[in-house]
DNA sequence: ATTAGCACTCAACAAGAGAGAGTGCTAACA
DNA sequence: TGTTAGCACTCTCTCTTGTTGAGTGCTAAT
């Protein structure tokens, strides 16, 4: 059915088409890739190719184009990932293993990288800091009357809240608060925290009452808020060059997809890991990325799986896409590991 | 040379072309404005104006738009500005004054609101926090060989580094060394702390030769890292609403600069204080915000001054940019005092 | 000083005419 | 039987042309 010379008839359409944004005609085909056979039989060729839903004819008098059945197969049967070139795995090297003192910039390097040598918007989506380990509390005393709660992850992700105190209160009884705390949540994952045990904590430290029940509201409070996943885009504007993106509606829809954080989030985790997942146009379940191809993977990390992933028109180049993907997913799993 | 009547027409011409985006003819005015005047009468009027270069005409045969002299000459000499309305003043009072725990989410909400509220991109820049005072600093052991340190500032901006320590400290020797450095350093501005200081302190405190290294070498980091503005925009997709960004090289120019964080920070403080500063099209410096207009202040604040504002099209709604700005810089500038 | 009238200009839109690219089919060929 | 040349056909794209309508500037009348 899908012989050797088909499956080369496809790829050079895909190549062809992905290059140039154009449907590509028989003609073209023979030429580029100097084949020895004459348009006619190619078109033959193409025409059984569209009754299997691999191509399809924008009109009548066209050349063909891919269709997203067709990049399918592409990508699962024949497709190779193009691996990064030295000089960018070196620099890619260099960015992340030198410098790694904030993750914060390590997200935000990480991403502008992917879509520097790949020309498309990336995005990352960190897994929600309750699920990460927690590792230390703290309080400290700020001007009278104020202190601040500091809660580190063991990921050295911080998060902190400033609360009132009675103004009577020594910063000794705000150590041994803070030891308290220690003993029982130390090393605990976030999420297993639970109000029953905040609790019992309230009981346990019941004399400094006022401070202690601030900083539990406080506590909740931020394991509440900091449940969130947080998403990073970068590089949003690549996505312009693309051609299919030349009339405004598509931009403004476009935009406003990059813009709404939840639908991010509510990408599925369906990759367990190792592989690189790949969702061309109509695969997506939520409407708003129908019309584009997204290339990510989970990466292990914060005791979770976060996402990193690429964005692009239906016709990328998820060749080189998952290999970038993969080339980063596995260096930022390596530092998150040494750490 | 200015009188009355004149002004009246070149006000109509603004309001009509700032809502429509098209030229206007003499007949409009008449119409929309229910004047007792024959559209020839204001032909003439249309005329002189624009030999006094507060119109112009995009081809022989269209009606006028105002020119960037025209818009000038309308807000300085005739615009009012027009503030919020009673629900907008109050949405904008609950939203900052309710629950303002965290300074980033104040900054991001004021931005939000603005952009809603005005149908226009805001943008927020955050003066560099050395500037700011210092107020405490600590630091916390956290796994064997590895702390934190904190850096707090009168705002309750937080930063923080990790830094390697010997295994053998102990928290006691981590708690008097914070202590040594508190007293050099608090309620100091961190623009003041200098490298001769640092050395000094680095003296006193011979002992803990290895700890006061890292943190010294933490702290000259921070401080340079942090002299940075922040630039936070809002809402930039409100922008391509606006129909002068129909076209796909505008768009890609507006986004580009929006991205570009470093021209925002050279936005020259002009104002002092108190007016809102409006740039318009080629009044601005930077060659890329030509095509646009600012309306931003400054706001006092963290020891130095904010800038807020909103961008728009040469054809913006300046009256209700300008009492926006105007009223949001007084709210946040009575915040910041009460903290 | 204001206004009516009129010829003139120019962008925007629609219709039509090629041009060009590519196809599908048929018949010839190895 | 698979491959190829030839050819009529289809459809988009682009360029041209004509038409319409809004708006102007000028002149002469009020």
């Amino acid at each position: 059915m899908m012989d050797e010379r088909k499956k080369q008839i496809l790829e050079s359409i895909i190549k062809d088409y992905v290059e140039t944004a154009e449907p590509v005609g028989s003609r073209a085909v023979v030429k580029k890739h100097a084949l020895k056979l004459s348009p006619a039989t190619v078109r033959n060729e193409m025409a059984d190719l569209e009754e299997m839903g691999f191509l399809e004819q924008p009109h009548t008098s066209a050349g063909r184009i891919p269709s997203e059945r067709g990049f399918r197969y592409y990508v699962d049967c024949m497709m190779e990932k193009e691996s990064l070139t030295e000089p960018e795995a070196q620099i890619l090297h260099d960015l992340l293993l030198e410098n790694m003192q904030e993750w914060s910039t390590v997200v935000e390097r990480t991403g502008h990288f992917l879509s520097q040598i790949t020309k498309y918007p990336s995005f990352i989506i960190l897994p929600p800091f309750n699920l990460s380990e927690f590792r230390y509390l703290q309080i400290l005393p700020m001007e009278p009357g104020k202190a601040f709660i500091f809660l580190v992850s063991d990921m050295g992700t911080i998060i902190h809240r400033k609360i009132d105190i009675p103004e009577t209160i020594k910063e000794e009884d705000l150590r041994s608060i803070s030891k308290v705390f220690n003993q029982i949540m130390r090393n605990r994952r976030m999420d297993e925290i639970r109000k029953s045990e905040l609790q019992e904590l309230r009981d346990t430290l019941r004399k400094k009452r006022r401070v202690i029940d601030r900083t539990l509201e406080a506590l909740e409070h931020m394991l509440e808020e900091s449940g969130e996943e947080k998403v990073v885009i970068s590089g949003a504007l690549n996505m312009l060059n693309e051609p299919e993106f030349k009339d405004l509606e598509r931009i403004k829809r476009l935009l406003a997809v990059m813009e709404q954080d939840s639908l991010w989030k509510g990408l599925v985790p369906d990759s367990i890991s190792e592989a690189v997942d790949i969702r061309i146009g109509k695969e997506n379940r939520e409407e708003s990325l129908q019309e584009m191809s997204l290339v990510f993977t989970g990466f292990k990390g914060f005791g979770d799986v976060g996402k990193i992933g690429l964005m692009g028109p239906v016709r990328m180049e998820y060749w080189k896409a998952a290999g970038a993907i993969e080339a980063v997913r596995n260096i930022v799993e390596e530092m998150l590991k040494r750490l």
